[in-house]
DNA sequence: TCATGTTAGTGTCGAAAACACACTATTTCA
DNA sequence: TGAAATAGTGTGTTTTCGACACTAACATGA
């Protein structure tokens, strides 16, 4: 119960972030993170992690926070989406929110489930075909409606940055780096002109090591150059795919 | 005075849109809206036009309902920018403002200044050179960073989406077009390359009038065909300059 | 140890798109 | 009628895109 109350001369809405996290898993599956409300409205309906802004906060804090509580892990790349402001998006009262998008590597941070009691859960994502979204459960408030602008935000931003290197481990493979592209644009592309393109932007150190544990040939890793691309961003050079 | 005051049991930041509202003039100007602030904080500096979204608004509403307050101009192209929340952003209440962006072509709607007794103008922004917004006072808040980041939305937009042709009337020639796309990149493009490109793409109506009133040969008018553009779109045509 | 299964890794050629580039055409006005 | 100003047009070169199929390497199990 609340101590105080806060007051103004005028109607506020309140103030949430929302976060659409995404992650890829060993098995080349897009996936995103949903938790199953506690609370009215809504209640047992999954939605996407969030909660309100508080005063002292950023909203980039706020998402940030958000991420720590319900998923545990830092440090995760994390950029504001849109910002849901429908009068009636919450039926009860006004809340606007401001959407958040995460991407995961989950092959690195294998997923530790529930923080607390409520059910938390990745659901899969399936890029191609008609409906994206066909294997996810109802979702509360607007949040189908969320999933589905960070889906596409996702599918344009992977295009033109190198963003889809935050999906996979520091070391990953080429045929890995292609699955996830097939994964998240929902269509196959072609293996020689994919590592072709790719090479030549000259942002992939391949390193000595080779993966191991493979019953076949073990492919060359590599690893993205963060400073490399930093660099030639400077110098108007745009990643594209 | 207010008459009441509403309570809440959690504080609550306030809510504001901002609307950074781009014009483009018959000189082939891009410029941007400012309005003299009459209130504290910032009493006497510019800034950008905005307020309190109310509760029975959507944000989109809100920015459209600013808009036409400030500048008498309804249905222009207007959308949601990115949202601004950083804690000190205002300096005495907690504020998060919602910025959008909108495209007026000035020569259709020739400026009409000051709503109330407000000092409005429009101020240049020159894309070319160093610091675009070298010729703008100093601003209010954080707006000339939403300024900084509405630019470069803008820029971006403007090569893969056909919002160029909201910055001029219905009726333009390719020599007016193309100035408006060196204008807001900043750089100068090829006549011939630009016409073969644009007329390739098929979707500009060759109208029967010419421009009249030059002094010199008169050029052909255009306008853009939105229902095409639309069927095109749909089919996963991507508008690409 | 060798045969089999499985994935890694590599090059060429034709088509299409991008880019650089300069002259003639039309109109007005003096 | 000629001078000034902008409109409008085509070609050849370079670069990029996209289709396409085989050999290499390793692990496993017979």
């Amino acid at each position: 119960m609340p101590l105080q109350s806060y007051c103004y001369d005028y109607p506020r809405p309140a103030l949430t972030v929302d976060c659409v996290v995404f992650g890829f898993t060993a098995e080349e599956q897009l996936k995103v993170l949903l938790i199953q409300r506690g609370l009215s409205p809504f209640e047992g309906k999954w939605a996407l992690p969030g909660g309100f802004v508080m005063m002292d906060e950023s909203l980039d804090e706020a998402a940030q926070r958000e991420l720590l509580e319900e998923t545990g892990v830092k440090d995760l790349f994390l950029e504001q989406l849109y910002t849901f402001g429908a009068v009636k998006r919450d039926p009860r009262d006004r809340v606007v929110s401001v959407a958040y998008y995460a991407l995961i590597a989950l092959q690195s941070h294998p997923t530790q489930a529930a923080t607390d009691a409520q059910n938390v859960d990745w659901f899969p994502i399936v890029a191609a075909g008609d409906d994206p979204l066909m294997h996810l459960p109802d979702l509360a408030f607007d949040h189908h409606q969320i999933l589905i602008t960070a889906l596409q935000r996702l599918q344009n931003k992977i295009r033109y940055e190198p963003v889809g290197f935050e999906l996979l481990p520091a070391k990953f493979t080429l045929t890995q780096l292609q699955q996830l592209y097939e994964t998240i644009l929902g269509q196959p592309l072609d293996k020689r002109n994919f590592r072709k393109k790719l090479l030549k932007m000259d942002l992939l150190i391949s390193l000595p090591e080779k993966q191991v544990g493979v019953p076949h040939r073990a492919p060359r890793l590599y690893r993205f150059d963060h400073e490399r691309y930093q660099a030639l961003k400077q110098k108007g050079f745009v990643f594209d795919l």
